[in-house]
DNA sequence: TACATATTTGCAATTATGTTGCAAATTTTA
DNA sequence: TAAAATTTGCAACATAATTGCAAATATGTA
């Protein structure tokens, strides 16, 4: 299992464990972004359902994975890149679903664009998501 | 009971039942967008909570109504404008939600801007939800 | 209007999703 | 290496959503 990886959970003051450590490295490998399921499916050694959500919540308090907003309601989780401290997050990029094969896929290099608002709405934070095909599954 | 409400369901080739009738008032006569529990709150006659499931997917294959797409993940419902048809959304405006209140606004006269996605993304429909307070709920 | 047909409703049962308390196991600290 | 702190897994619970089916209601037609 990547030092690296090791090396991020001592940097944000977490303990190193197994399922962190394997939890983490799924999401260094995925193609996209995780929900809950696609964890405990994939875990080699079995975790826990409960130790999965814990571990979840605990990577996106501490600003390594955010939640994806999916039009569909679903839960998603992907990295947050370096910006992100602990207790809060500053991802303000899009995330892009395929209709097809459901990949989820953070656009980190495209903003999510500011809007208009009529009077008396106070914006604090923007969430877009564009659904369409993936260059895997377009015509 | 309204006779506009009555014409829209026969329009979109639906029997008239006292369910529908009734949660389609609530959307007309509700501030914002509503969820499945304030609906089953709401509703003066008590209707069964799988009614209810069933009528919302109903009237959102009907476009009637559309999911809006919350940045905490929980499912809410709003009227469509009458450009949608059965079975094919437009909704392209922007859904505002207050961080306060929990008031979830269609803002119909915002759209959702365009962006350029890299190369291969082959864009379908985009959703738009930014958070913040509301009117009643600023500083 | 009345009846046959089609649709919708409500109930019970089931499945999925998420949370909490607590003892045992593991990790960290010293 | 041992004590302290943290994390894990289990069991129980809570909530959200789906399905099958019989009873109730709505619709179309004579």
């Amino acid at each position: 299992m990547g030092e690296a990886i090791k090396e991020l959970l001592k940097k944000n003051h977490m303990s190193v464990t197994d399922s962190r450590l394997q939890i983490l490295d799924m999401f260094y490998h995925a193609p996209g972004a995780l929900a809950h399921a696609d964890i405990e499916k994939r875990a080699s050694d079995k975790i826990d359902r409960v130790t999965i959500y814990r571990t979840l919540q605990t990577f996106e308090e501490k600003g390594i994975i955010h939640t994806i907003p999916t039009a569909d309601n679903s839960v998603k989780y992907a990295l947050c890149k370096d910006q992100c401290a602990e207790g809060h997050h500053h991802d303000n990029h899009v995330h892009f679903v395929c209709d097809n094969c459901g990949k989820t896929i953070c656009l980190d290099d495209v903003l999510v664009p500011e809007v208009k608002l009529p009077k008396g709405f106070q914006p604090q934070q923007s969430n877009m998501v564009v659904n369409g095909f993936c260059n895997d599954c377009r015509s």
